[in-house]
RNA sequence: GGAGAGAUGCUCGAGUGGCUGAAGAGGCACGCCUGGAAAGCGUGUAAACGACUAAAUCGUUUCGCGGGUUCGAAUCCCGCUUUCUCCGCCA
């Protein structure tokens, strides 16, 4: 969440650009400097109250060791009568505290100022292209009917054992999982992340911190019974290491890299977007996630585009990046961009990758901190991305390599699968 | 799942109702000493919020978390979480 600080002193300045995102903040941040006065207001009052009861108790201790009972006695009631207070400037202050937290969750972070203007996916940004778009054949088939004809992923068999959305890999569709798992890991490893295996069901905490609660609540998988919740990425359970951490800025940036299985309850999607492997409720994903300086953190977020770049090159897949438009980011993001590969057969982009600079939007909700030069306490900057999903990259790589004689692997991929074609 | 024992600052560890935000030790930082270093000596070493815009200062809160008792709680009571040991079960 924002500070209250940004809130207060910038207060213009945010809602210009909460604008950007299409958000009117006025009412609510209104309320929120109302709540913030309210609250500072009973805190001083209580501090006051609590200092004066703080000394007449000692008094009191010490009259007693004298054996001065009666003063004593009438310094105890003084101290009951004063608390009488206490419990109406504590309910003012702590409810207003909770209520402006309550707000303070329902605004997004405020976009970067090279967000671009815009509604919808139309209006993001083409940042740059790569590779080159395979001419297929009139006849090429799009990946499901590749999965199919291969062997290589049951659809059907998903849904008998689970449902919609839960495919099941087989033979060399599941190495093929497995290479790209270990690929991916392999490549981040040696650009100096650590790798981590987090936990794939988080308590609530652990999504407030990162923002999926109370915002997306319906987008998790929630085991009701121990109130946790199944991962949507690995960005939650790594950022979450930080939660109410100080670092040390000698530390700065911490790179950290987790293979998981991602779950998503991805709520009224029908038709061409969910086919196939288009859009899954389980699958497979290597997210890399930054802990950053705020001076740093926008090198960072460059030095992690062109990581992910350089990882769709490998595969030799036509890639598009997209600076997303105010419209379109996330409600955590101050900055993302979106990488796509061109699947030939359906003839469309796919998401694969989202990489995304939060400021210190989450470490705010996380107390993400780290002690800079002086000695002094800031909070951090976070930011993660994909490095990458691989249902998208699976559909664009049997797609786009397909061949009378099979589906040829890249080059980057054959010390990883153990074969160069799937015939 | 059952029984027992714990949870104190960066770490170890003392502390069973009253100037205890917390002894002592270690670590770390700075200073003195030294040709340089070690040793030695000295000083410092939590966070959040408020007073106030910042520094200094002062106040409040925090000894796993949440309640309660009390004039006063690290210390007493209740609930929860969690760690360890033993038993059971299990990949």
């Amino acid at each position: 969440m924002l500070t209250l600080k940004a809130i207060t002193e910038n207060t213009e300045e945010v809602l210009r650009k909460l604008a950007v995102k299409h958000f009117d903040g006025k009412e609510i941040i209104g309320k929120i400097i109302e709540l913030d006065v309210q609250r500072r207001t009973s805190q001083s009052a209580l501090d006051a109250n609590l200092a004066t009861i703080n000394t007449l108790s000692r008094s009191v201790g010490q009259l007693m060791k004298e054996g001065k009972k009666e003063e004593a006695e009438a310094l105890r009631t003084q101290v009951t009568e004063t608390k009488e207070n206490n419990k109406y400037l504590e309910a003012s202050m702590k409810g207003a505290e909770e209520e402006m937290q309550n707000l303070l969750v329902l605004i997004p972070n405020t976009p970067h100022e090279s967000v671009p203007e815009g509604r919808h996916a139309e209006d993001n940004v083409t940042e740059r292209t790569g590779g080159s778009i395979p001419e297929l054949p009139e006849d090429a088939l799009p990946h499901w009917d590749l999965a199919k004809k291969y062997d290589l992923i049951d659809f059907e068999m998903g849904v008998k054992i689970t449902g919609a959305g839960f495919p099941v890999y087989k033979g060399k569709g599941a190495r093929l999982q497995r290479a790209l798992i270990n690929f991916f890991l392999d490549c981040a490893r040696e650009q100096g992340y650590l790798e981590i295996e987090p936990p794939y069901m988080v308590n609530a905490a652990s999504g407030y911190g990162t923002g999926q609660l109370p915002d997306k609540e319906g987008q998790m998988y929630h085991d009701t019974v121990d109130d946790y919740y199944l991962i949507p990425t690995a960005e939650v359970p790594v950022t979450n290491i930080y939660r109410d951490v100080i670092l040390d800025e000698k530390d700065l940036p911490v790179k950290n890299t987790a293979y998981s299985a991602c779950f998503r309850r991805e709520a009224g999607s029908y038709g061409k977007d969910v086919r196939g492997l288009n859009r899954l409720h389980q699958f497979n994903k290597v997210e890399i996630v930054r802990i950053d300086t705020p001076e740093h953190s926008y090198k960072s977020l460059e030095e992690m585009v062109n990581y992910v770049q350089s990882l769709v090159d490998k595969l030799e897949l036509p890639w598009r990046i997209l600076r997303l438009c105010g419209g379109d980011m996330s409600f955590t993001s101050a900055l993302t961009f979106d990488f796509e590969v061109f699947s030939a057969a359906q003839k469309r982009w796919l998401e694969v990758s989202s990489v995304s600079n939060f400021e210190s939007y989450q470490a705010n909700r996380l107390k993400c901190r780290y002690r800079d030069a002086n000695r002094k306490t800031q909070l951090c900057h976070t930011l993660n991305g994909s490095a990458l999903a691989l249902p998208r990259i699976v559909a664009a790589l049997l797609e786009n390599n397909q061949t009378p004689e099979g589906i040829r692997i890249p080059k980057a991929l054959i010390p990883y699968t153990g074969f160069d074609i799937i015939d």
